[in-house]
RNA sequence: GCUGGCGUAGCUCAACUGGUAGAGCAUCGGAUUUGUAAUCCGAAGGUUAAGGGUUCGAGUCCCCUCGCCAGCUCCA
């Protein structure tokens, strides 16, 4: 046997007989590690412990400190869950667990009836003796005729049907623990010991490669760590984000109210109504600086412009029709913007020397969205976005792009929105335009993704169906990714819409066309934003900024006064002169997330001062004259800071 | 739209296997006049999502419609 050089993270190099495996390479380094290894990472790619090493390699052992760690301890026991669902259910035939398990594992099962809730208990309790049984895990390559019969004589036909899905060429690898066998590239666990705890979430039904006309199956849903206090903390994590649910915090602040004689679209009350204008106006006062300009277009168009643009052929069944007063007319509720952009640029006769024309319009947009997909308000049918579309020669577009980047960069951070992460989405299966210039679009994107200064992720065929986009994600203060910004290239309503501008060389030119928005959806991002602050605003965007508190009723009239000098100086404030004890009303500002209260006594009255106190502090500020608080107010709302005091 | 679950007062939730719908908060009235996260007393509030059925009797069982939730699918 040839020897192999095996190079460790820390420069080390081990030399081992080629087709050594990973765990017997831990296992030379020390005894902890063997017992720690939950897999191996070679160029960045994660192995199972049981690979041969073949050549000189750079390898990293993975244990629990290591992300992926937990990966490697869901998929194990994910096989373990269908390896429980197996012994109390020998007539289930097992389907595919789960490719990304980062967070949890499931498996879908083939099975008469679904399981219930007492079935979903039952099983959980049988995974955790499979656990405590410390059941070995091993790995094995077999020839594609090998893994058929293995699993014709098991009855899974489940499972021959995704052999066949296997590329021929692909090396077939199955895992087994006990009795239980699955079709499996790993990593795994060396020993179900090493799943500290699991716990299963929840089931539902699903269809065998998600076909609806294909069988029915039952899914299970579940996660795992390697220790109880891991999976303790993350369902602490869940349980936070039930909290901070906007479904429930909407309600809890009277922001907003859904209801189902509108299914899927909001009813704003004044304090939502309030955030939404606020956010509306902020994205407003930067078009100035980035050269938009706003427009309004229509609600209602007839089918042809949709025609046009695409959207009747591929949104028909999602968008609202119905006849117009001519006979065979066929109006559309405007389910985008762009069709009237694209249609109200070729209205007129245009110059190179009046692009890039950048449009912006905050229309409310209608989409006939599948009921299954509605969302509180972060999913709805009635919304509005602060849409933009770019009209640029094709040079301009790198250009555009960044000025873009640097817009989005100023919005997020006076929202207080950190660490954007950059992807850009290529080519669909079904698409408009010349492939090659989807090629070059998306090589522009990614290049001006780089030049901002970005590592650019590639998502596969997630594009628009009329172009490449780059999509800003960021992730909340629970970890989830949400995808905000966006900007696209379009590579088909331009030629569509026959869209001409005469060049410097006097002929006429196809001009580019970018979509983009920051917010995105402005419900959808107020949805998002109060389960990120849990409702605690920046002072800016507090549907009510400052709430006065006489102390007593004879200092009501004092307070009204200081709202309503307030309220002039463009400052919203409400006063809370209730027969309550001051206790209760700042405990009721706080429940409110008001960023400042005032509380007004004696001293106040006769100082023509006011006493602030700032939400969640545990004392109050120094008192201070009611002008230098107006003053101080309104130059926080000028530069719409996070805080109403510095 | 599909699969599964759920729907009781404005909100959060009770009501054992079918046997008089109840509490806290919010609301309203009264008392209290308060100095930085819950003052006390009282009142009102419901065709148990809508409709139909089984039963002596239905919040509870069955059917259907609507809505919501978890997923699937979709996301211009």
């Amino acid at each position: 046997m040839s020897a192999i050089n095996v190079t460790l993270p820390d420069g080390q190099i081990l030399e081992f007989e080629a087709g050594t495996t990973v765990f017997a390479v831990a296992a030379k380094i020390g005894p902890g590690l063997a017992k720690a290894a939950l897999a191996g990472r070679i160029d960045g790619a994660i192995v199972d412990l049981r690979t041969p090493l073949v050549g000189d390699v750079a390898l990293e052992i993975v244990t629990t400190r290591d992300a992926q760690g937990g990966d490697v301890i869901r998929h194990s026991a994910e096989h373990v869950m269908a390896d429980a669902v197996k012994r109390l259910f020998p007539a289930a035939q097992v389907d595919a667990g789960r490719s990304d398990h980062s967070e949890k594992f499931q498996y879908d099962f083939l099975v008469d009836e679904p399981f219930t809730p007492e079935d979903i208990e039952r099983i959980e309790k049988e995974m955790q003796v499979i656990l405590a049984e410390g059941v070995e895990f091993e790995r094995e390559v077999v020839t594609r005729d090998e893994a058929a019969s293995l699993f014709r004589g098991l009855g899974e036909e489940l499972k021959l049907s995704r052999l066949s899905d296997i590329p021929d060429d692909a090396e077939i690898t199955i895992f087994r623990h006990g009795d239980f066998i699955d079709l499996c590239r790993g990593p795994h666990v060396n020993n179900t010991k090493q799943i500290g705890a699991i716990k299963l979430t929840g089931a539902s039904g699903t269809y065998f490669r998600g076909d609806e006309s294909g069988p029915k199956l039952q899914r299970i849903y579940g996660t795992a760590f390697a220790t109880r206090k891991e999976l303790k903390s993350h369902l602490a994590r869940i349980e936070e984000a039930k909290k901070r649910d906007h479904r429930r915090v909407g309600v809890e602040l009277g922001l907003f109210h859904m209801d189902a004689v509108a299914p899927g679209s909001p009813f704003y009350l004044p304090k939502g109504t309030a955030l939404y204008n606020e956010l509306v106006d902020f994205i407003r006062s930067l078009y100035p600086k980035y050269g938009y300009h706003e427009v309004l277009t229509p609600q209602l168009f007839r089918s042809e412009v949709f025609k046009t643009s695409g959207h009747y052929q591929k949104f028909y069944d999602d968008m609202y029709w119905f006849d117009g007063s001519d006979e065979g007319e066929e109006l559309g509720v405007k389910a985008m913007n762009c069709p009237g952009h694209c249609h109200l640029f070729s209205t007129g006769k245009r110059s190179y020397r009046e692009l890039p024309i950048r449009w912006a319009e905050f229309s409310r947009l209608h989409r006939n969205e599948r009921s299954g997909t509605l969302n509180g308000i972060t999913r709805v049918r009635s919304f509005a976005q602060d849409d933009g579309h770019i009209f640029c020669e094709p040079g301009q577009v790198h250009e555009e792009i960044a000025s873009f980047f640097e817009m989005t960069n100023e919005v997020y951070e006076k929202l207080g929105l950190e660490g954007l992460e950059m992807s850009v989405s290529t080519r669909p299966e079904q698409f408009l335009g010349d492939i090659a210039d989807w090629d070059i679009a998306e090589k522009n994107l990614i290049e001006a993704v780089e030049t901002a200064g970005y590592h650019c992720n590639i998502k596969e065929g997630d594009a628009a169906f009329y172009g490449p986009k780059v999509e800003a994600d960021f992730r909340d203060v629970l970890g989830r990714a949400w995808t905000l910004a966006t900007v696209q290239i379009d590579t088909a309503q331009p030629g569509r819409f026959g869209l001409r501008y005469v060049g410097r060389d006097g002929g006429l030119h196809q001009p580019a066309m970018l979509h983009r928005a920051v917010l995105g959806s402005l419900e959808r991002f107020i949805g998002i934003y109060i389960e990120h602050t849990g409702g605690d605003f920046p002072f800016w965007l507090s549907p009510i900024q400052v709430l006065a508190l006489p102390i007593a009723d004879r200092h009501a009239p004092r307070a009204r006064e200081i709202e309503k000098s307030l309220a002039i100086a463009g400052i919203r404030a409400e006063t809370d002169d209730r027969s309550e004890t001051l206790g209760f009303r700042i405990r009721d500002a706080e429940k409110q997330k008001i960023p400042l209260t005032l509380v007004i006594g004696d001293e106040e009255v006769e100082g023509g001062t006011v006493s602030p106190r700032l939400r969640k502090s545990k004392q109050a500020m120094h008192a201070m004259s009611a002008e230098a608080l107006i003053e101080a107010l309104q130059s926080s709302n000028a530069e719409r800071r996070m805080k109403p005091l510095a």
